[in-house]
DNA sequence: AGCTTGACGAGAATCGGTATCGTCAGCCGC
DNA sequence: GCGGCTGACGATACCGATTCTCGTCAAGCT
């Protein structure tokens, strides 16, 4: 039975020498039933705007510090983050350019291609994003 | 004999019932020179600072709203312009996480990947951007 | 040349995100 | 259990990129 990532998180923050206050359990608890794409202004109001926004920006900042969560810029100015789990699976996003909607997806082939050009780059490449835009099938 | 990119701009944004004033034309001018990456501040630095920013904003702005250049955000939360040229070809980016630079890169297989996700989507995909993220050879 | 209308520049305003600081509470050793 | 150290918390000030506002000016039509 793997522990959970919210469980995996406390620890290792605890490890790297954070205390775990309710406002970091909260945040850790809230991004492990999400899987994707949750700002900083989505925390805030989830946990009903009883926390301070710099609390809800230090703990997202103190998770990103220790390569728990990928932070996910599509473009609008907002930093978005979601949980990095174990099994190391990860997707990338499609955002409608009308509603704004994120939405999801992975590809195999797509990750093979990359990892090519990772390889033939000369850096020490930690992450990658893609993001594609366009109108969604609703908004056309 | 094509047109320059500077000329094609100029008259399709006189098309689409712009003036042509000089600060479009500086700003047109100076991003057909390069062909990577410009934010508003290099441009308005390019420019002796004798013009206003929000001038070049504008000017980009159009540029954009008219299919003229692609927008590229890396994530430092700066906007970073490039001509669209009418050849098709573009580019992705890699950014070193230490020094701040930014280099293109293209790879052909990457590109037949992303359009069988982009058919795959259900969305109208109009654009879409790769960003590798990590430390360039000289920084590591 | 005269008129209309968008372009321009300066500065205020907005907005996401970060830094500061006083206070509070978790955890340690006793 | 108690005192003290240290990080967590919330309020608020701050920052930097971008956008808005508005008075003025000039491009381009007639
Ligand atoms: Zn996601
Ligand atoms: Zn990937
Ligand atoms: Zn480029
Ligand atoms: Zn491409």
């Amino acid at each position: 039975m793997p522990k959970t990532w919210a469980e995996d998180a406390q620890h290792r923050l605890r490890e790297a020498g954070y205390r775990n206050g309710p406002v970091r359990i909260a945040v850790i608890e809230l991004l492990d039933a999400e899987n994707c794409c949750v700002s900083a202004a989505d925390v805030h109001a989830s946990l009903n705007e009883r926390v301070g926004l710099a609390s809800v920006y230090r703990v997202l900042e103190s998770l990103h510090a220790a390569g728990l969560v990928r932070r996910v810029d599509v473009g609008d100015g907002i930093a978005r983050y979601e949980p990095l789990r174990e099994s190391g699976e990860h997707h990338h996003h499609l955002v409608c350019t009308e509603c704004g909607k994120v939405e999801a997806f992975d590809d195999p082939a797509l990750e093979r291609a990359i990892r090519r050009v990772e390889a033939k780059s000369g850096y020490a490449v930690e992450q990658h994003d893609v993001v594609l835009q366009g109108a969604c099938d609703t908004c056309r």
